[in-house]
DNA sequence: CCTGCATTTGGAAAATGGCTACGTATCGGG
DNA sequence: CCCGATACGTAGCCATTTTCCAAATGCAGG
């Protein structure tokens, strides 16, 4: 309903110019990383950058327009999750396995996230909002079962995807060690005595 | 023998303007983090950015430049945590708390420091290779004790101790997500069933 | 003390990036 | 087909890092 309304006082032109700004920029992000620039966007859509910004007023809300699209994927993981396992504690691992590759799909994506959970009105606050109340779902569940260190949270988890995926991200020659790193995660450096 | 050298062809309003900057520097990034702008930091030393530049080509070098000092100190704890500490576990723990507040001595450090490690010529690089080095020597001495996973080497626990200081640093109102995220650094989400 | 010259300096400017003001072109209903 | 509402692009602002070059300045030797 709201997007009938959207839609029909919207001109063809500004939808069209819409879909084609999306469509580069999840182009330029995933070949180029999240630095490319607002301008290079504008510029591969055959726009200027003002129209760019009257579509999306900044990067951020540009970025959280694709981020929703991945959403809906990862609504979909959860269910399959859901569905698949039945040990809390699995379930709870390839959740955050899943939220580890979602932080991954654009390079450099790690920064604008923690970014925006500290400043107070980003467009992407709200996803990851979802994303976090989606991870408490799945970690109360491991707690409940004993599985996971009672004293987290979902954002203490989010959190640590997030530290893992920015440290873990671009630049790391040595693949293997990302895999290492999710393992720290999980299992910490120590071994208790 | 070298210094005396450098000191005698160095004129003594560049010597002097050096540790100017340098102090400068020092009191800018610990109240603004290293965000601030080359320019405030010439502009607070009384000189234009060009004379900031001939002494450090670039920011990364004057921050390598005070990141030395700073590595005295941790050289210093390294030795009295191994003059203290029998237990080779406790010993690396305390050696990763140093490391994660050496990490926080100026605000947004995380972010040069990580770069640093995958560019090729970074002035941040060796700096970095020398905590990495001492922290070797902590997690071999744990690990042959049975008390850190034997997978891990120096370079994880830096990058570990890396990610949690980025996850931990900037803008975080909740004091205490600290204390939780190295825990969880330390011990892991999850729970080993 | 003076003087010549290498060294050092400062201001201006280039390159890049996010974002905006404003006059113009275009869409689409009547 | 026309006109107002809507969307557009140019040009430009501000900030940042970094470089260029002419002018100033310290210092060694006379």
């Amino acid at each position: 309903m709201a997007e009938l309304s959207i839609d029909r006082r919207t001109r063809k032109d500004a939808q069209h110019n819409r879909t084609q700004i999306l469509d580069v920029a999840r182009q330029a992000f995933s070949s180029d990383g999240v630095e490319v620039s607002m301008d290079a966007i504008a510029r591969q859509s055959g726009l200027g950058s003002a129209t760019l910004y009257r579509h999306f007023p900044n990067k951020d809300a540009l970025l959280a327009a694709l981020l929703d699209e991945h959403y809906e994927d990862m609504l979909q993981k959860k269910t399959v999750i859901e569905a698949e396992e039945s040990d809390a504690g699995r379930a709870l691992e390839r959740w955050i396995d899943a939220l580890g590759d979602w932080m991954l799909v654009y390079d450099g994506l790690s920064e604008p996230l923690r970014a925006a959970w500290s400043r107070s009105n980003s467009p992407l606050k709200p996803t990851c909002q979802n994303v976090i109340d989606a991870t408490d779902i799945f970690l109360r569940a491991a707690q409940g079962a004993g599985l996971a260190q009672p004293a987290l949270s979902g954002r203490h988890i989010f959190l640590g995807a997030l530290a893992v995926a920015w440290a873990g991200g671009t630049g790391l020659e040595d693949h293997g060690t990302r895999a290492v790193l999710r393992d720290m995660f999980k299992n910490g450096w120590g071994i208790a005595s």
